[in-house]
DNA sequence: TGCGCGATTCCCT
DNA sequence: GGGAATCGCGCAG
């Protein structure tokens, strides 16, 4: 096991830190219990400016307050009775964030299988990973990365990152365009995915 | 206090 | 590809 990614990069360029992210391995330990996956989607929330963004306009209300924090904290939120989970990028005055759309499991599958109650399509989808890796928000909302609960390491690297429009918020406006959404592509773990894997699932080596 | 919705998921056709 | 399930929370009243 190698140690503890270096996080710094989070305060930087939100953009930038999505890409990033995609190769990051997120681990849990919940229960006693260990269970990982490689980042492979996210979508990156610009904050003030970005009408999709939770904190579009400085909007600022007991369900996004979590995301008025520096960055390396998570921001979970509920909707349709699931949990969502956001890394947080730059500090406080941007309230911006990258939500984690889909993983690749890696460590405690079968623990992963059991919390989601069936054997496939563990973590393809926003919802999906945070039950299978065991995230809540009532206990999680706000917590640090790298605390014990919640750690990020190097993973993988993407061959190919592929930049497309962001899902489920096409009521937004301009918004609906930005090319905001990130995935390894040729890697299935994602959301909708169609087609046919790449070699090696579109991972270097 | 109540109504209506969403950065979703699942199952059916 | 469409519709129902589902629930915390924002906002109107």
């Amino acid at each position: 096991m190698s140690g503890q990614a270096d996080i710094s990069f989070l305060q930087h360029d939100t953009l930038e830190a999505a890409r990033a992210l995609l190769g990051k391995e997120i681990i849990t330990e919940i229960d006693g219990e260990a269970t990982s996956g490689f980042i492979t989607e996210v979508e990156a929330y610009l904050g003030l400016d970005d009408r999709a963004a939770h904190t579009f306009g400085g909007r600022r209300t007991k369900k996004n307050e979590k995301m008025f924090n520096s960055f390396g904290h998570i921001y979970v939120y509920s909707m349709h009775g699931h949990n969502c989970m956001n890394f947080l990028t730059r500090e406080k005055e941007h309230p911006e964030g990258v939500l984690i759309r889909g993983i690749e499991p890696n460590i405690g599958k079968e623990i992963m299988a059991s919390r989601r109650s069936r054997e496939n399509d563990l973590t393809t989808g926003p919802g999906k990973l945070t039950k299978a890796l065991g995230i809540k928000r009532d206990l999680h909302n706000g917590m640090e990365l790298n605390n014990g609960i919640l750690t990020l390491r190097e993973g993988r690297t993407p061959a190919v990152i592929e930049a497309t429009k962001r899902i489920g918020i096409d009521t937004k406006e301009e918004a609906v365009d930005f090319p905001y959404r990130f995935i390894v592509k040729g890697n299935p773990h994602i959301s909708r995915f169609k087609g046919r894997a790449s070699e090696n699932n579109g991972w270097k080596h």
